[in-house]
DNA sequence: GTTTCTCCATACCTTTTCTGCATGAAGACA
DNA sequence: TGTCTTCATGCAGAAAAGGTATGGAGAAAC
């Protein structure tokens, strides 16, 4: 059975009349009369009685033309759907984020694109660093975000964007009043900080400015996500250095401040990693509404 | 785009290399290349990388071969449905009951039908005995169900069964607590009796039997269908006659008892009608249950 | 009752489309 | 570099679909 048989049965059982159909069909009649022969004879059934009057549907006949249309249906939306999967506009997007990516940033633009593009399903992953590299490479995720990750051959990273440190600090604490804050004063409080193995370049970037700055951090303890980072600081365990998107992250007794003499490069990126020559329409898609989006969060802080 | 192209397609998105959807499909190779090109042209989308592993799914492909499968699946379900609907075995077969044609027989002999043929849709409707003739006539209805039919050309009617008449009577007449009843004896007690215009034919058969039996019944009151006719007996309004299926039918205050004497021809048929020259295949199927439950009905009689 | 008209069916030929064989081109792998 | 695999292309043959002419059967009109 072949599309073209099943859409002259349809158009034969809509007129009832062989001439018509074959007129509306752009074809003669004697061909459609054998293509309906044909049908029938491979179906096994009879599809019409033969009156003087014209072609009568058989009740086999009437139920063929109701699913003939369902069929007709289907297809149509199938060729639809898939034009609108090449452009980039239908289909799935599986992306990761680590932990505390969810916060601030990376929501925003996903509301962005879903916004951008409504029928594209996203589907969230939550993974570290390694695991996003690993799924990439095993085509399980299409986009992965994370901070400060390493040039790798077969993975392209892109610049989301950069934000400066910012210290969380126990309402209570003298930090806290003080309107203006060195990074040299940080010597005398007690640090939360990500263990090695979590963030090992988030450490090494804190470690390396506090030696810098001529001392050794106290590290009261380690932590493996920001939001325990900042609830620790809530219970008065010490200062801890956050992203300044972390700052959405409201806790009771904890406040956010600013370093006054905080070095140009310390900054915490984030990124997005995709494959290299991956040119999924779905990617490039993503890849465009994110660029569009830091170009307006630019002009946002530039204001 | 055609079923075959689909089907070529879907093999090579499963295989993932044409040499192989080729050997699966029958063809050879250099054909199966040609096919699978015309359709991303008529699609307008790339469907495959070409890899030198193989070909590969892009995202509009790997869509497209999921509606693929779907298609499939509807195109194979209407072929099946379409060769049952030919052997009477699926569809919708609309059927006329009278008004109180619903009690006792009609139910079980549906029932049965619904048994031996679980997938037809049976749609009953309500219909005096000339507007399903006019149904029957306009195709709206198939089957039609009704009491003493004149013959018609364009209509056959086939026995379902026939059946004596019973009295219904209020529990607290004399005639409650007769052991036997003589038709005679009706004289002396008011009657409900259907209205002529209602079942004319009924009406001439009760009026004849008294006439023959050397009375005129008094007729308290007319009624259009024989619930409110026996609810009627219930209110002492006086005896009913009414055919046997309907003491089915019980009302507290109302007994139905035998008459002794009735003679052989008073008797209440029930008809099933339907279009002469009718080969429909649901039709044929429901009078293939009809007869063998007669059979059932007459055996259980004799029993 | 005959004619005419309207349908669908069949015969025969033409045109289009699909298929197979042979072969080419390009990347992967040893 | 040679070989292997994979997809792409040219050309001829086969199959399927389409067109014209015509037949046959029933209904409607005269």
């Amino acid at each position: 059975m072949d599309l073209r048989k099943l859409r002259y049965f349809l158009t034969v059982a809509e007129e009832r009349n062989l001439g018509r159909a074959a007129t509306l069909l752009h074809i003669s009649q004697p061909p459609l009369t054998r293509q309906i022969h044909q049908l029938e004879q491979e179906l096994g059934v009879q599809l019409f009685n033969r009156t003087p009057k014209g072609m009568e549907l058989t009740e086999a006949g009437t139920l063929l033309a109701q699913e003939a249309r369902n069929i007709f249906s289907l297809v149509q939306q199938a060729s639809e759907k898939t034009q609108r999967a090449s452009q980039g506009r239908l289909g799935r997007l599986d992306i990761a984020v680590f932990g505390s990516g969810v916060l601030d940033t990376i929501p925003r633009l996903l509301l962005r694109f879903k916004q951008d593009y409504p029928e594209v399903k996203v589907v969230l992953h939550t993974m570290e660093k390694e695991e996003q590299i690993q799924a990439l490479r095993q085509h399980r995720i299409t986009v992965g975000f994370n901070r400060m990750l390493k040039p790798l051959p077969d993975l392209t990273s892109e610049l989301v964007n950069r934000e400066r440190l910012l210290l969380a600090v126990n309402e209570n604490s003298p930090l806290a009043t003080q309107s203006v804050i060195k990074f040299r004063e940080l010597a005398d409080y007690p640090m939360v900080l990500f263990s090695s193995s979590s963030r090992p370049n988030f450490v090494d970037k804190v470690m390396s400015l506090c030696y810098a700055a001529g001392f050794t951090p106290e590290i009261t303890q380690e932590v493996g996500d920001v939001v325990t980072g900042v609830s620790l600081v809530a219970s008065g365990f010490g200062v801890c250095l956050v992203s300044k998107s972390a700052s959405s992250l409201s806790l009771p007794g904890v406040v956010y401040r600013e370093i006054s003499d905080l070095p140009e490069n310390a900054t915490i990126d984030l990124s997005c990693v995709f494959r290299s020559g991956d040119d999924s329409r779905l990617l490039t898609s993503f890849l465009e509404t994110l660029r569009n989006f830091k170009r307006e969060e630019m002009i946002g802080e530039v204001e």
